[in-house]
DNA sequence: TCCTGGCTTAGAGTTCACTCTCAGGTTCAA
DNA sequence: TTGAACCTGAGAGTGAACTCTAAGCCAGGA
């Protein structure tokens, strides 16, 4: 049972551009051709797109997929390399959700921030508003944030910049 | 207290070219210039920095990072589509982190894949395994994976190819 | 037999987000 | 006053990952 390019490309969702893009960067030794030339794929095949779909989605750049996809070619000697590639890929995505998370608390708390601002008709709202008002969450996030963000100050400025002329105050809208 | 383009790089980890790039972008309206244009940043711009940080590092492209910058210089007027905006990227983040949290549980899978291949010497073992020598969690994700890559082989190749004539069956090796 | 549509390759073009080079201006410290 | 170390804008270059074009081949149906 073989496929062609383009049926292939409908199954996993790319284009066929790209799935002949990929066989020019060699990410895809293991399909056969016919005499022809043409791509023929088989349902095995399908477990290596869906890994390298993997790599891909978690930001692995392609040369680090095709060394993994090598490895792979090269048969049951490199076992071992392949387990510690994906045991470090594991450690990055672990990092990026992470990453994330913060972001997302970050924006949560935006979220709040303008949800209160609307309902007040004005930002300046918060400059006047009492610390039992902010939801245990939101409290919490923002605390969070501001360890993270700390400008102690104790780096200022190293070179003196003249005072602007009569600039009228640009940054006066509160984010 | 002013800060010089080189010391805010510095204190957000950018180079003070991305951050000129940004300002080229237009991302950085609110800091105020010296009458001979040097651009000088105040405490309160941080606060900006953080917020397209923050947007850059979920995936929001500059542009759009623009577009959120632009309404809030424009002040209370656009709190609502502010709001909106924090909503959207909220979604999608919690869809990144998703779409994250599956992968991982390939990675995980495959991580567990390799260290049964390799105490065996040989992926083979996989084809032999009994069910109850996978552990719980794995079983868990090679079900649900199995679920959404379930190829049901109805819509099989449109076009017939020829059959290679004697290639070695590159694919031979499994993942 | 010819048309259609999908396949092939090589290679050029696009988009994004930087990243760097250049030529010149500004500021401070010695 | 002079040198170092910043700064400026314009614009070219980079690398990643596509994305598309061109010219041509091949199989099946009217």
């Amino acid at each position: 049972m073989y496929y062609t390019v383009g049926e292939i490309a409908k199954e996993i969702g790319l284009s066929p551009h790209t799935l002949r893009f990929y066989s020019k960067e060699g990410l895809l030794p293991f399909v056969d051709r016919s005499e022809s030339g043409v791509r023929m794929f088989k349902d095995s095949d399908f477990e290596w797109l869906f890994l390298i779909e993997c790599l891909k989605k978690t930001g692995m750049p392609i040369k680090d997929i095709k060394a993994f996809i090598d490895l792979g070619m090269q048969g049951d000697g490199t076992i071992g390399q392949r387990l510690e590639l994906f045991r470090r890929q594991k450690q990055r995505v672990e990092e990026q959700i992470a990453e994330l998370q913060a972001q997302l608390d970050v924006i949560k708390y935006k979220c709040w921030y303008y949800e209160t601002a609307k309902s007040a008709g004005t930002c300046a709202v918060h400059e006047t508003i009492a610390e039992e008002e902010i939801p245990q969450e939101i409290r919490y996030i923002r605390e969070k944030s501001r360890r993270m963000h700390r400008l102690d100050g104790t780096n200022g400025p190293s070179r003196a910049i003249k005072i602007p002329k009569a600039s009228e105050p640009s940054g006066a809208a509160g984010c």
